[in-house]
DNA sequence: CAGTTTTTGAGGTACGTAAATCAGAAATTC
DNA sequence: GAATTTCTGATTTACGTACCTCAAAAACTG
């Protein structure tokens, strides 16, 4: 039978009070005594049962996800596993209210992060934008002690907790990389096509993107970033006027969204003339482009994946419990024709 | 604040007592009492607190998990990964049984299936083998109502009901498109190293590789499979026998375990002569490997996931509730240099 | 309508931990 | 050594659900 704290304090000759003392970091126990305890639960094995603790503590976790209104399949999908993940954990003793404000806008992400203060929520979770004003505010509940979890787009050495989300610079190696073998180091010329250079995440990604080339693939230039505000019309117009002005692009790397736009674009090009294309998040489009060859690679970020470990992580430090990093780790799916699920 | 079964008695004036009997399906309901008390679970929106319910059941869930005593990497990984999730999952009413057999041996297999029946555990986890006498063990099993999952390799269309792994086929399909991209579509010739043409996942490897060669790069001639039987120093000899004696080798699909080997004949290779490798599982070998240029990609199942989700499945199945498809899907993980964790 | 069966109510105990109270013991201080 | 402070023990209640018993009410049966 597993041990209870009732055995604890046999083995240990105490009362189930010092015990309790003993675990939960109370004051009021002299040193070896303490020790006595902790002896007990070494070698009993002792592990408290969460479920039970939880019960006890009656304590429920009020959490908020604070997303933009943005309208691109990524998000949708976002915000449809959140809706789908607060239903499941409602089941334990979570209860997650999502707050939409409009996009691209810090004023209003601040005004969101402020509004918490008064909920005094166990845990917030919000899509970052990489802004002073954010930064303060993040510090400020912070030092409240209201744990944070970045999610999608990080703001990096601020005072969140966790960041669940990808690691864009590796994510935009990954695709130089990719670009560069596929290419297969012959001279050629490329364009890349963003949403905004204003996005962390977005930066991140061209940087390491042409990181790689500069370093491995010397023979590739890059045209001037096309920023596409993530717009389908925006991006086909873009697109469309660059392989009429520059036909010897031969590879077309799409670190944003708006690959709608994209795909419309590269249709109305011959297939002959066709360039290597690499895109992100796999939405019903790029899947549909990936398996009839319009797109060659698409890097995928798991949105249920995100949120689900947002919703672990923010659970663990309410708890003031450790993370399981390896279990936390976002990874970089790459999707071939081949190997799309 | 969250219903309880108190608040559904109220609301539904009835008893606990009914409420209780609706809730778990017990007879002695009249149906307009059932209906009743469903409309109230409905409308106050209740769910069981499954902290609550698991201790009141007292439940413990007793897990058995069958691993070949296998000595390569990955195998001796995924030990580890579920000696931790053992430790973790003791605080959940878990207890996980860790046994040990012969590897690449039905017999065995069966023989510790067949001990199962006496623990009446309320799961199995296996890593499969696929052979006649092991599905008639599965099925006696699956009569008697213990849940079972395989884990690494599957065993399809028999009465498990869940494969913790991943889609081996589609892994040797990327593989294919990979290297078929890689040497960018020049004749070539390739060569495949596998464990042995016995086991399931291997065989599904090569033909999801074989098949894309042909469909995409009919220039690409694979020499006859070199199986290495995952010993590294069969695999070395192999490995460096064929490159000696078919020095226009440009390519190496290593689909098995014993990378070790593989690596060092690479190794004694000259860089310029070095073949485009694409190697299985991510373990300190191969990364370093692939940081060095010896490796060109890695295709790695992660272990801790596939135990993660095998335990979850295995709860969920023990307790008769549905799984989270998506979240259960194990993902094949492309590794280049540039995106290692 | 009496007898039988089915349905319902009322109440209790249990699960393992948290958290509180209060009295008594031990250690420390002066 | 008395007074004070710091520890410790014993006991109790609570969390929300599961599961049990027993009695009473209601619904059927012939």
């Amino acid at each position: 039978m597993k041990p209870t704290v009732h055995d604890i304090a046999r083995s240990a000759g105490v009362s189930l009070a010092t015990v309790d003392r003993v675990l939960n970091g109370r004051p009021g126990v002299r040193r070896v005594t303490r020790q006595k305890v902790e002896g007990a639960i070494a070698e009993l094995g002792y592990v408290r049962d969460v479920a039970a603790a939880n019960l006890a503590k009656g304590r429920t976790y009020a959490f908020t996800f604070i997303l933009p209104a943005n309208d691109n399949s990524f998000m949708l999908g976002l915000g449809d596993e959140l809706r789908g993940a607060v239903v499941r954990s409602s089941a334990e003793r979570m209860q997650i209210r999502i707050v939409n404000i409009p996009p691209f806008d810090p004023g209003a992400l601040v005004a969101a992060l402020e509004a918490e203060f008064d909920g005094r929520p166990a845990g917030i979770a919000f899509v970052a934008i990489d802004a002073p004003e954010v930064r303060a505010a993040v510090e400020r509940l912070a030092a409240a002690g209201i744990p944070m979890v970045t999610l999608v787009s990080d703001l990096p050495e601020a005072a969140r907790d966790h960041y669940a989300g990808i690691d864009n610079m590796a994510a935009g190696r990954t695709a130089g990389s990719l670009m560069g073998r596929f290419l297969a180091g012959a001279p050629a010329t490329v364009a890349v096509v963003a949403g905004s250079m204003l996005v962390r995440d977005h930066r991140e990604r061209l940087e390491g993107f042409s990181a790689v080339l500069q370093e491995q693939f010397p023979g590739l230039a890059t045209l001037p970033v096309l920023e596409g505000r993530d717009d389908p019309v925006l991006v086909e117009a873009l697109v469309g006027k660059a392989l009429n002005e520059t036909p010897d692009i031969r590879g077309i790397y799409s670190l944003g969204a708006g690959n709608r736009g994209l795909i419309q674009a590269l249709r109305s090009v011959g297939s002959l003339r066709r360039p290597m294309v690499i895109a992100h998040e796999l939405t019903a489009f790029t899947r549909q482009a990936l398996s009839d060859g319009t797109i060659d690679a698409v890097l995928n970020q798991d949105a249920g994946h995100e949120v689900r470990s947002a919703i672990r992580v923010l659970k663990a430090k309410a708890d003031g419990l450790p993370v399981i990093a390896a279990q936390e780790r976002i990874r970089i799916d790459i999707f071939l024709k081949d190997n799309l699920p």
